[in-house]
DNA sequence: ATCATGCCTTCCACCAGGAA
DNA sequence: TTCCTGGTGGAAGGCATGAT
C-alpha cells in the first residue's frame, strides 16, 4: 500500500488512535494493552489495522519496546490533541477554580519561579484553595517532551525553537500547536563587583567574552543561552 | 559465544455481537 | 441464518538484550 494513500475516515475506527496513543505513550505493547484492558496480540492486531490504514509502519521493535517512525512521531501530537478535545466536548465537567483540588506541576528556571511565584500563590490562595502546585527545574530549551509525557502541566521560559515551530506552522492548519502566551518581555543584567577589570567602562561584547565565567547547568550542557546569544 | 528472558508478530481456532 | 468484524487464548518463532 502506498504511503500516499489517503485515509478513509468513514472506515477509520477510533479505538485505533486510542491504541495508537497509548502505544506512543508507553513504547510498549504490553503495557499498553493493560492500560487499554486488552490483550497483548490486540493490541498488536489494532496496530496491524492503524499500519494498513495509514499506510505506515508506526512504530518497530526496539530492544524491550519498540520505536516510532517518524511518520508516527509526526502524527502523535496530532492524534493525541483530537482525543483530548474529544474528551473534553463529551466530558460534563467543567473548571470552577473555587471547587478544584488539582495539583499542577509547573516546569521554570529558579528566577522565573521568583518572579512568578509568589504573585500566583496568592491568586491561588484566593480564588482556588484547593490547587496545590508543584514547581520543577527546567532543565530544556524545548519544553515539549515534558508536556507530552504529561511530567509538567506548564512550563515557563524562553523556547527560540519551540517559537519558530509555532510561527512555521501557523501555515499549516492541519498542525496542531502547543498552547501557549507572552507572560512578559524581559532583559538580562550584567552585576560585577566595583573593583572588576571591566567595572571601569562600558562594557562591551568583546570585554564580556574575554571575561572568565562560571556555569551553573541543571542539565548538564557545557553552554547556556547566553553563549548561544 | 551461548543461553535465558522478555517482547513482538503471526497464525489458528473459537466466540460474540451486529448488519444484511 | 449467514457473514463480517473484532475480541480472546494459545502456540510457534524471530529479535534484542543482558547474564554467564
Amino acid at each position: 500500500m502506498p504511503a500516499s494513500r489517503s485515509l478513509n475516515f468513514r472506515t477509520l475506527d477510533l479505538n485505533l488512535l486510542r491504541v495508537f496513543d497509548e502505544v506512543m505513550s508507553e513504547r510498549n505493547l504490553t503495557r499498553a494493552a493493560r492500560n487499554l484492558s486488552l490483550t497483548q496480540p490486540a493490541v498488536s492486531n489494532a496496530l496491524r489495522r492503524l499500519r494498513e490504514a495509514l499506510g505506515d509502519e508506526l512504530v518497530r521493535r526496539a530492544g524491550q519496546g519498540v520505536e516510532p517512525t517518524p511518520r508516527a512521531l509526526a502524527l502523535w501530537p496530532s492524534v493525541r490533541e483530537a482525543l483530548r478535545q474529544l474528551q473534553v466536548s463529551l466530558s460534563p465537567n467543567v473548571f470552577v477554580p473555587a471547587e478544584a483540588g488539582n495539583a499542577f506541576v509547573l516546569a521554570m528556571a529558579d528566577a522565573t519561579a521568583a518572579e512568578i511565584i509568589p504573585g500566583l500563590v496568592e491568586i491561588i490562595e484566593a480564588e482556588a484553595p484547593g490547587v496545590s502546585l508543584r514547581v520543577v527545574p527546567l532543565t530544556t530549551r524545548d519544553p515539549r517532551r515534558l508536556l507530552d509525557e504529561e511530567q509538567a502541566d506548564l512550563a515557563i521560559g524562553y523556547f527560540p525553537a519551540v517559537l519558530a515551530d509555532l510561527t512555521a506552522r501557523e501555515q499549516d492548519e492541519s498542525a496542531v500547536a502547543f498552547g501557549h502566551e507572552r507572560l512578559y518581555d524581559g532583559q538580562y543584567v550584567c552585576v560585577m563587583r566595583r573593583e572588576h577589570p571591566l567595572a571601569g567602562e562600558a562594557l562591551t561584547l568583546d570585554g564580556f567574552c574575554a571575561a572568565r565565567h562560571m556555569l551553573v547547568s541543571y542539565s548538564g550542557r557545557p553552554y547556556g543561552f547566553i553563549d548561544e546569544a
